[in-house]
DNA sequence: CGAGGCCGTGGTAACGTTCCCACGAAATCA
DNA sequence: TGATTTCGTGGGAACGTTACCACGGCCTCG
C-alpha cells in the first residue's frame, strides 16, 4: 500500500555519490564540495527523502528526544513550563516527550524507565521523591525543576525565585498602605513554605515589623484550603482593613469566596494578595492582583540548563527565575485615604 | 565516565542462550522453555537490561511512540485532551509526543515532519489547514481531534457532540424558565459555530420558538469577545431578566464582567450558560453553569481510534463524546417565581 | 519401526545512519 | 622535483534489536 521511505542509499543513487558523501552533504558536513552537495540536496529533494531519526540515534547516540516529567499536565502552571520547554526545544530541532506524574512514586518511575528506553537525550523533572535514589539510578543528563527542587542542592535545576517574589509583593503591600498583612501558607511539609516564610521574616525584620504578631493560617494549596483558612482568619481579626498574602492563587481565590461569604467585600474591607499568576485570577471579582511565576520563561531555561548538562558543562547550580508583580483589583489603596503609620514609606 | 548499557548479547551470555532466544523470552514470544525465560529474566534482571527502543523501533518498524499535534497546550480543554491521550498511550506502553500549532500552518508542517523523522506509529491532529494537502502528504496513520475535522469527513475523527451539548443546554434554560435565550457566538468562520447554530434552531423549532426572534451577537472567542457582544445585547434588550447562552466559556465570563460593569447582577438580573467546562468558570462569582466537553475523554478515544489506525482497521468514522452540565450559580431559576408562559415545561 | 510434524534453539541478515579508515589527487613545503 | 600534508571521497563496520531460516530432538501417526 504505501511506498517504501527513501533511504540516504536512495539519495546517494540519484545523486551519483556514494552515501558517506550524501551522509555528509546532508548533515551539513564542511569537507564536501558545493557542487556535491548541491546535487545531493537536489536529489534528496526529487525523492522526498527525510532523514529516519532513529537510525540516527542508534549510530551517533544522539536522539534529538528531550522529556518532561510534570506533576499534571492539566494544571495551568505546568502546562506553561511545559510550553516554554516545548518552544525552545523546538527552536533546537528537538522533540518533548512529556508525562504527568500525579506526585505518585510508582508512576515517576516508570515514567523515567520510558524515558531511558526511548533513549532520550535528557530530561527535566519535577521529582516527587524525597530521596535522591531514583535520580541518581536515571543515568542519563537532566535538570530539577520547580521549589522541590531544594532537596537536592548538588543537583542543577531552575526554579521561580520565591525570594524576590516575597519581596516583590511586600513592596506592592506597603506601598498601599498594609503594614501588617496575614499570611495564608501552605502545609508544613512543603519545602516552598518553609523558603516563603524565611525570606518573609527577612523583610519583615528590614522594616521593623514584628512577624510574631501577624495572624497566619496554614492550609491545603487548594480553593477549599484557602476558603477554610480565610474563615479562621475573619473570627480573629477585627481590625477595620485585614490584608492578606497567601502563598497560592488558588488558595487566594478561595479566600476571596470566604470574604464573600462573611457579607465583607474585596477590597473595600479585605485586600487579598495572591502567589502563581493563574489564568483563573483574570476573571474572578475583583480581579487577583498577584505576583506570577514565570513559568514558560522556567520551561525555556531548563531546556538551556539540560543542553549545558548534555555537553558535559555541569553547572551544578541552582537558577532563580524572578517573579513580577499582576495588578487587578483585589488590593484596597489606603495610603491615599489614611495618614501613614511610618514616615519614608514612599518610594525612593 | 558512564557504563556502556546492557545489551540483550549481555544478558544472552550471562543466561547462557543465544540472542535469538533472549530476545524471545524478554519480548515475551511463546516458543520457548519456561526455564529458559526465567534464566532469561533473571540474568536481564541482574545486569540492569532495558531494551532499546531505538533499535526495536529500527528493525520492528513500531517506536511506541505518538504524536499530539494541538493548538496550544495552555488551553486549558487541550491540556484535559492531552491528558487523556497520554495516560491512554502510557496505559498501552507508548509515550507521547506533544506539539503546539498555534494556530500557525508553518508550525503545523514542521511538526509534522518531524514526527515523520521521529518515525512515530500514528498521531493525533488538530489540523491547522482548511485543505487536505498537508495531512494527505503525512503518510502515517493519524486521527482528527476537535471540531475543525468537520472539515475532512472521510477521515476518522473524535470531537464533542455538540449537537447534545446545545440540547441538554437547551433543556437546562428551558427547565429554569428561560425560554427564549439570547445567543453569543464565535466568529463567521469558524465550522463549530456552524454547528452550533444549526442544532440551536432544531430545538427551537422543536419546541415552537422563532429562532429569528431571539437576539443574537457574535465575537472571538475570548472573554474580550464575549464582554464585547454583552455589551451590546444589553443595550439592545430591555426585558425584565434577560438569559444568555455563550458558545465558549472565556465569552461567557466576559459576559458577566460586562454585566457587573453595567450595573446589573447575575444571576438576579441576568442568566448566563456558558460552553467548554474551563477550570477558570468554578472560580467566578457566581459560578458559571456551563455545558462541559470531555476533553480527556476525548484525548483517550483519540488514542484509542489511533489504534485501529494502525492495526489497519480504518473506521473512517466520527466519533462524537457527550458532553455534561456542570450547574453552578449564574442561571436564575424563573419557573418557581413566575408563572409559566406554556404548559408542559415541568420534566416528564 | 520409519516418516513427518512440531517445538525450542541458534545463526545470520537486515533496518538506516554515522564513524572510522584508507585511498587517490591536488596542493604545499623543503 | 620529491616528500609531505590536505582534501574529498568511498568502503566497510558498527549501533541493538527482530525477522527469518535451518537444525536437531522429540512426539505422533501410519
Amino acid at each position: 500500500m504505501q511506498r517504501r521511505r527513501p533511504t540516504i542509499i536512495d539519495v546517494a543513487q540519484k545523486a551519483g555519490v556514494s552515501k558517506s558523501t550524501a551522509g555528509r552533504a546532508l548533515s551539513g558536513a564542511s569537507n564536501v564540495t558545493d557542487e556535491a552537495r548541491e546535487r545531493v540536496l537536489e536529489a534528496a529533494r526529487a525523492v522526498g527523502y527525510e532523514r529516519n531519526d532513529l537510525a540516527v540515534g542508534m549510530r551517533s547516540g544522539r536522539t534529538g528526544l528531550l522529556g518532561l516529567v510534570i506533576p499534571d499536565i492539566t494544571n495551568p502552571f505546568w502546562a506553561e513550563v511545559a510550553r516554554g520547554a516545548q518552544d525552545r526545544a523546538a527552536e533546537n530541532g528537538m522533540s518533548l516527550l512529556v508525562f504527568s506524574s500525579d506526585w505518585d512514586h510508582g508512576r515517576e518511575a516508570s515514567h523515567l524507565r520510558a524515558l531511558r528506553q526511548a533513549r532520550v537525550d535528557g530530561a527535566i523533572i519535577n521529582p516527587v521523591a524525597d530521596n535522591f535514589d531514583d535520580l541518581d539510578r536515571f543515568g542519563l543528563p537532566f535538570v530539577l525543576i520547580g521549589s522541590s527542587a531544594e532537596r537536592f542542592p548538588a543537583t542543577s535545576s531552575v526554579g521561580s525565585d520565591i525570594a524576590q517574589a516575597v519581596r516583590i509583593g511586600m513592596d506592592h503591600l506597603v506601598s498601599k498602605g498594609h503594614h501588617a498583612p496575614a499570611l495564608i501558607l501552605g502545609p508544613k511539609s512543603r519545602i516552598a513554605r518553609a523558603r516563603f516564610l524565611r525570606t518573609f521574616h527577612e523583610h519583615c525584620v528590614e522594616r521593623d515589623i514584628d512577624p510574631a504578631a501577624l495572624p497566619m493560617e496554614d492550609g491545603e494549596y487548594t480553593v477549599e484550603g484557602g476558603h477554610a483558612a480565610m474563615k479562621r482568619l475573619l473570627e480573629r481579626q477585627h481590625a477595620r482593613h485585614l490584608a492578606v498574602f497567601a502563598a497560592n492563587d488558588l488558595m487566594a481565590l478561595g479566600a476571596m469566596v470566604a470574604v464573600r461569604e462573611a457579607g465583607l467585600r474585596c477590597p473595600e474591607d479585605v485586600s487579598i494578595l495572591g502567589f502563581d499568576g493563574v489564568p483563573a485570577g483574570a476573571f474572578s471579582w475583583p480581579g487577583l492582583t498577584t505576583v506570577a511565576k514565570p513559568g514558560r520563561e522556567i520551561g525555556m531555561r531548563a531546556v538551556d540548563c539540560l543542553f549545558d548538562e548534555i555537553a558535559g558543562r555541569p553547572e551544578h547550580g541552582r537558577v532563580f527565575m524572578p517573579c513580577r508583580l499582576i495588578e487587578r483589583g483585589s488590593l484596597a489603596d489606603l495610603s491615599l485615604s489614611q495618614p501613614m503609620r511610618k514616615a519614608g514609606a514612599g518610594r525612593g
